[in-house]
DNA sequence: AATGAATGAGATTTCATTCAT
DNA sequence: CATGAATGAAATCTCATTCAT
């Protein structure tokens, strides 16, 4: 076969392609188990060409999370955005705001599970959601919204493990909507499941 | 060095000891980036060494996994066996099954990070666990000692999440002792934090 | 050395370079005895290029085998053709067919010394061969051109082990020559020794 | 398990049980895929103890080699003991030596199959069947019984490729008995199959 | 922009053989 | 006479990455 460039070829379209690719890969397979070789196999091109759009294999996975964890962050400050303009029902707010991340989670499941679950940044941004939501469990805990007999980080620990499992096993299944499941989530928290 | 048998060696000394580096690499690193090479170096043996006593790495992993999961199934098994003893306090027989699980997770930290969170099986695992709170959770329900408001699978998922990342966050890394985060999780999810 | 590609390079030279060097190998030392490594350093490349074109070590024996068997199998198709259709005289047409097949192993000796001696194929390939000169002798047999007394299946297999063994001391080594042993083969299947 | 001298350990007896299982296994696997692992395993010692009795896995070899070899030899000098006794009957003397060599072969087969087959100085001793065989016919042809047009080395040859094929595929698999195949190959030999 | 060809570095695994007891 | 424990010396194969075109 001939070489040099194809007719019709663009290289930000190639970008894309590879980067589609590795996402459905990195999120069926995982990290290690994600080759290259594979990547550019289904994309039709040579290995060569993937190392014309990214560094390295470490690379494009950065590249797939960054893009995660930027969309998310857009997100959450679109939400905090609207934090506290109404102080009458704390509830629904936070329950829309669960929504609204259960909803952009159940909308990219496969850049979710990469950027949620594979990424060792998970880690860190897991935590970021605790410390946030501790912060706003304090503060309604200080204005009396809140029983004063729970050490706030254990609740907030808690509930982003909630999310974590109910995400994967609810959401990105298909099992559950983002509605039905931030509903449930938000009831049992508040008033608990005992009659 | 010379070939042959060793002054003062025994095997089950040694295969004891490359279990134990084993899971140390296998907890910290994952299984790829566990390298047979690594194991066999820090334990002053040849690979072939290894391999008189794991059919592969594969096979060390899994022995580790089923030591994981046997004793987790004793201890449950245990608990079950209390089960219905005293009718009377239906939380305080929850609260210290979690204790005793809990508990064993603290006291095998790495077993745990490995038969926990990086197993494959580890997923079916808590399937189970699922599967097992919801069964239990229904028949309370029925009871009546629960609201009827909640879809208990998804109580019993949230609660395995909440297991999961509490145990990482707060047991595994020695923040909380097992009897604390026990009796917080199951006031949090009988009764909720709202005042 | 530098990594990448070598001025000049081109697979498909290098491809029939490591298929003739393997020939050689598997022919001198056999299968177990013959190493990649070995092969790879005399084509002056390194191991991961051998894999480049073959799949396995298993695979390049194979490939060589059928590139025998294909070859084989065109010649005796041709020989075929031309059966039955002087049906004057039946010794020539032997006598040529076994030129044919002679012909060709001395002309690939060491394709021969493997395809017809050390592949396990080879076994069934020789019951083929056996299977085949079965049928045309027992044909002839019946035609009454030869004598009622044999069991043709034994002829056919002394013919088979009279070929493979003259092959491997006369024709691989140039002592004899095709038309030479075929003719004195033929007549001692045909006429016998004894005066 | 204890360690030093089994009570009823005799060095003889598992010296042979050792060779026995050796011949078994070579004869069934060939040379490389034989295991001294799998020997020892299944003779119920360790692999210390078969270097008590062997030097390598080549002596072992070496051994089973030589023992067919011997008794071959003893065989064959029996045979030449009886030769020229009577002079009247040639063919017979021939088919009689023949018998003797296949019956030997039919009651040794693993050993034939090592020592016929798959040693490496199978070649040799080949060889040297066929100097022999070639020199008494070249006798004979002198003395006029056998037709002149004939270079009995490439008849010697022939026939003991014949019989190689023939031991295999008839008198190993138990398909032919000695008798009726050396009859039918000395008639082939000495008279052709043709009307 | 893209490819063909190749390699560095290393991983897992196998097997005959040998000390120390 | 025999074993338990270990090793030397490979062999096959994989994969991210890179040079020359």
């Amino acid at each position: 076969m001939a070489r040099g460039r194809k007719v019709d070829s663009d290289g930000a379209v190639t970008k894309r392609l590879l980067l589609d690719i590795a996402i459905e890969q990195f999120a069926e397979y995982g990290y290690h188990d994600t080759k290259i070789s594979e990547i550019v196999k289904e994309a039709k091109v040579t290995q060569p060409t993937f190392y014309l759009y990214f560094k390295s294999k470490e690379a494009i996975f950065q590249e797939i999370i960054e893009s995660f964890q930027k969309q998310l962050r857009i997100l959450t400050s679109e939400s905090l955005l609207e934090e506290n303009i109404e102080d009458s029902s704390l509830k629904k707010e936070i329950q829309s705001g669960l929504i609204n991340m259960l909803t952009f989670f159940s909308e990219n499941p496969m850049l979710t599970q990469i950027g949620f679950y594979e990424a060792e940044s998970a880690r860190e941004l897991k935590m970021n959601m605790v410390k946030h939501v501790t912060g706003n469990l304090e503060a309604e805990k200080k204005l009396g919204y809140f029983s004063q007999n729970y050490p706030m980080n254990i609740v907030a620990e808690s509930l982003v493990g909630s999310i974590e499992r109910l995400t994967l096993h609810e959401i990105l299944t298909g099992r559950s909507t983002p509605d039905d499941l931030a509903k449930v989530l938000v009831d049992i928290y508040f008033s608990g499941i005992q009659k």
